[in-house]
RNA sequence: UCCUCAGUAGCUCAGUAGGUAGAGCACCUGACUGUUAAUCAGGUUGUCGCUGGUUCGAUCCCAGCCUGAGGAGCCA
């Protein structure tokens, strides 16, 4: 009986394991000389060096072709080569399915350089690239620091409803839910005759279910897939995406931006501890690539954590930006609009040079719930603006009073009539709460320094594109 | 949704200032026991995105469409 082990644990104690015995599977990347084949198993981005046997039958030798997969018994020995320092010398090699060549030549697969929007095309393959493989390891281990972080500081996981009635942003488009179909006499009007009786769609956000939680729990967090129907053709929107939303009880708004820089931070420190290997292979290919001389992706890594954010409230961002408007050539501001992209890249790649917290914006273009402030004018929002990214993290103060809520619903012209059990729980024990909404994929952009957000989920949902 | 750009071999791309196309790699055949996307010799490969128009003739010019990318808006 031979035991099977994994690439990362081989080449993690490759002392141990020298000279001993083992069963390894995996898929080819590339086969040299008739006898090294470099495989590769999903557990890191290094490959094992197989040495097959000297002896093998030409048919057999012929049908390990790239991304045939294949499980090697053999030994563990210090390597000749200078590549790598021990490698496998095999004894018995079964193939579980060579991948014929006129199919490696159509995929992906050939060893090759592909665009990334050829990677795309050919989603379902993708993992078994290097690059993807990389971005798909560093997404588990963000993902899975995400649930740790909050764990550790006693927050509750809590399930989010997917199908909702409310709007919780307000104005965001909605994918519809029905169980009508097209050949029915009934269309999606009749909803009091659909399958909940009520109008539905695909939640954009748990925050609105999430706050309820937080009365009661405390602290607690959702993590789980939203869906926005918005006709978004850019490289950092999709239609479903994953978003982390703590809601805290007795949270005020600074409260909430602490939690927010230090969550950020957390999980850098995390992926640059756990996914250095991936981290070096995107850094040495995005490299080559963008034709930069210098390492930017770990050291922008580093560079985040070493100073706290630059926390500046919305009315001086606008001087700032006015001040400086016409060195820059940008349009100016005016007190009450939306910041523009290039005024946020602005702020954050060239005047301060870090990540930036803005705060205290106009309550007109900012959502319902959030706090409204004793000027009157402004709410206790927050966005976090991180640098060739931008909006990384969008969070607010909520308004735990009945009264002003009611009051910023009529304002907004949102209807009241699927929102009354939220409105009712600023009637049973509510005390002022905040939380925000962190989107995991653009964290990941950032982290792994990919430009398309398509390239950092498995299967991306874009309008125009659910084929996979 | 708007603006800009692109679509030529399996891949990355060049090209034709209107006369149906080429490079590198891949692939195929052969050689090779220490290679690192191996090397050497020989060989194959195309509705030049789709539809229509102008023309003796269109991959090239014109129009429309489709697909993709970059940017903008919406936001995470």
């Amino acid at each position: 009986m031979v035991n099977k082990y994994y690439i990362k644990e081989l080449l993690k104690n490759e002392k141990l394991f020298l000279n001993k015995k083992i069963l390894i599977e995996g898929w080819v990347r590339s086969i040299r000389y008739s006898i090294f084949v470099s495989l590769n198993d999903g557990s890191t981005v290094k490959n094992l060096q197989i040495i097959l046997q000297k002896n093998l039958d030409k048919s057999i030798l012929k049908k390990i072709t790239i991304g045939t997969s294949i499980k090697v018994v053999g030994f563990i020995e210090k390597s000749l080569g200078r590549e790598q320092s021990i490698e496998l010398k095999s004894i018995y090699l079964y193939i579980h399915k060579s991948v014929d060549t006129t199919y490696i030549q159509k995929s992906i697969l050939q060893p090759k350089k592909h665009t990334l929007e050829k990677l795309r095309k050919q989603a379902h393959l993708r993992f078994q690239t290097n690059i993807f493989s990389c971005i798909m390891r560093i997404r588990h281990y963000t993902s899975f620091c995400i649930h740790k972080y909050f764990n550790k500081k006693n927050f509750f996981y809590i399930h989010t409803p997917i199908i909702t009635t409310s709007n919780c942003e307000g104005n965001s488009k909605m994918f519809h839910i029905t169980t009508i179909d097209n050949n029915s006499t009934l269309s999606y009007k009749d909803y009091y005759k659909d399958f909940f009786k009520k109008k539905t769609y695909l939640s954009v956000s748990g925050q609105l279910e999430a706050e309820s939680a937080a009365i009661g729990l405390g602290k607690v967090y959702t993590f789980g897939p939203v869906f926005r129907a918005e006709n978004s053709n850019t490289s950092k929107h999709l239609a479903e995406f994953w978003m982390v939303e703590p809601e805290i009880a007795f949270y005020d708004l600074n409260d909430n931006i602490n939690l927010a820089e230090d969550c950020i931070k957390n999980i850098i420190k995390y992926v640059l501890y756990n996914c250095l290997d991936d981290l070096y292979f995107l850094e040495k290919n995005l490299k080559k690539w963008n034709n930069k001389k210098q390492d930017f992706l770990i050291n922008r890594l580093k560079f985040v954590l070493k100073k706290p954010f630059q926390r500046i409230n919305y009315t001086e961002a606008i001087k700032i930006i006015n001040k400086e408007y016409k060195k820059i050539k940008y349009n100016p501001i005016v007190w009450g609009m939306d910041f523009q992209s290039e005024h946020e890249q602005f702020l954050v790649n060239k005047y301060f040079n870090i990540p930036i917290v803005i705060y205290n914006y106009p309550s007109c273009i900012k959502p319902f719930y959030m706090k409204i402030n004793e000027d009157g004018l402004t709410v206790k929002a927050m966005d976090i603006i991180f640098p060739y990214i931008g909006e990384i993290i969008g969070g607010s103060q909520r308004e735990e009073r009945y009264e002003f809520l009611i009051n910023r619903i009529k304002k907004t012209k949102i209807s009241k009539k699927n929102l009354w059990w939220y409105i009712e729980t600023r009637l049973f024990g509510s005390v002022p709460h905040s939380g925000f909404g962190l989107g995991l994929d653009r964290l990941i952009q950032f982290i792994t320094g990919m430009k398309n957000i398509r390239d950092v989920i498995p299967f991306p949902r874009t309008p125009n594109n659910a084929e996979f």
